[in-house]
DNA sequence: CGCGCCATTGATTGCTTTCAACGATTGTGG
DNA sequence: CCACAATCGTTGAAAGCAATCAATGGCGCG
């Protein structure tokens, strides 16, 4: 009654297919030959890599529990985190089409991750419109993360960029039901969080404790709730759309209805004159 | 004799079917495929939108002439520049699977683009699996550009980034043709560099006139001419690698054999340790 | 010729980094 | 169960890179 709809299909499941059925079209029959082709779940230990830069990739991986990074290195051993990748995510679905990822990937938190065989994912997208249109969504959407980021890291402050993180991480969790309420589980370090937004650990810090004194957020060791998403996401300037939420039936996902995640920019002006 | 091997089936050609014959495995009968897909070229005025944010687009665009980008506008008016778009590039290939655009496309000089329609394409990417293929590599290559320019914002300075920026459209416009020796035609302001790499165009100017006096460069109006690649390189950290150029044979292109271009790393540290 | 856009230059401000040290928390082994 | 090490978070002071503000110069174009 309340959007939990564990029914026989849902046995699928898991978030990968949870993701799957919101963001794209896919159907129960195409969700099962996926689930077919990889292989089985394996455990990555914390902070070791998954994919290393430049290799040959013979399959892909789905993430199902935990989280990781891709992430770029400089000579110097300056990093930058190119996307943090949640719980139903493709870790590199651009190798599909490329014969070596240009970055590496990480686990930053323990991670159980299942393999795809590249060729035989390959044959099936070609085989199966359905499944090459949504790995073509799932591409897209990577792409529209990546220039949000982009314009946050060109052009958004350090506060601006932080509390954007907050917001995005809050609603993607949320697609694979990782959130609870308006909060959620924070696991990894300030420092990961200041290689993803191209600042400092320090800095990061100082940004955070603003926010928690400015009321905008609450944490108590890995737990962040955010107490005033009107506000943190006015100051981010956090627009959904890139997420592409709607371009999916709303009826297949009410998480979406939560008034607050999918306020208008006319309610949300009002919410900021009223609080200043 | 000397690269410039125009066929009969080069006249398929322009900058679309030579970067497309260079990054992927397609045929010329699915270029002509895709030719046929295309409408009237259409020529756009410089400083001009040719795709509105949140559209619901009907056709892609091919950039035939002139450069264009793809930009993401704050609520105060700040702009970042997401990607440069030169000729023969899709100038919003991810609205293929998304129906929404996240970002617009400005025309910065004047332009020539032919449109295709969306769900032409669509089904021609599913009939000729050759077709979808190619798409998914040029998806493949928009985000590995994001990703590089992310590490770029992130954790490079002005110098590096400006250094980095002028090293990636020398070899993209090498790839289609559009560089003479190791310089080429530079027609946007430094505004738009400045809103390309996260900075203000007083700063852009301040570090081009750096690497200029530094003999790294050397600039006469609108001519840019790279007079120190190894160097210029070296300082960028700039590694082709994400351009993967190197995925498609050898054979068909033989302006990568030029050897400041593909630079090995030993050589390149040589040539550092040469100059200091 | 004059307007407008773009490039250039200088002085000043400020956000973020860097450096350094200390405190808190977690996990581990005796 | 506690001591200890290691990692992570926190705080302060100083330095630096890039932004901002402001003004001038150059160039093309109507």
């Amino acid at each position: 009654m309340n959007g939990h709809n564990h029914s026989a299909s849902a046995e699928i499941g898991g978030p990968f297919a949870t993701r799957l059925r919101r963001l794209t079209h896919i159907g129960d029959d195409e969700l099962c030959e996926l689930q077919r082709l990889s292989g089985e779940a394996r455990q990555i230990h914390a902070k070791t890599d998954l994919v290393h830069a430049s290799d040959h990739p013979v399959r892909l991986h789905v993430l199902l529990e935990g989280w990781a990074c891709r992430y770029k290195l400089l000579r110097d051993g300056r990093r930058q985190i190119t996307s943090l990748l949640l719980p139903g995510e493709i870790c590199d679905l651009d190798t599909l089409y490329v014969t070596n990822s240009d970055y590496a990937v990480g686990a930053l938190t323990a991670c159980t991750v299942a393999p795809i065989d590249r060729s035989e994912l390959r044959d099936l997208a070609t085989s199966q419109p359905a499944i090459g249109e949504a790995l073509g969504v799932l591409m897209a959407l990577d792409n529209a993360m990546l220039t949000e980021r982009s314009a946050c890291l060109g052009r958004r402050s350090a506060r601006e960029h932080v509390s954007h993180l907050l917001c995005e991480l809050l609603v993607r969790l949320m697609l694979v039901g990782h959130a609870r309420g308006n909060g959620f589980t924070l696991l990894i370090t300030q420092e990961e969080i200041a290689d993803t937004l191209g600042l400092t650990a320090v800095h990061v810090n100082r940004v955070l404790q603003g926010l928690k004194s400015d009321g905008l957020i609450e944490q108590r060791g890995h737990n962040v709730v955010i107490s005033e998403w009107g506000l943190l996401r006015r100051i981010a300037g956090f627009q959904s759309g890139y997420l592409h939420l709607e371009d999916v039936d709303e009826a297949t996902f009410d998480f979406v209805r939560v008034p607050w995640v999918m306020q208008t920019q006319s309610s949300d002006q009002n919410s900021l004159d009223a609080h200043g």
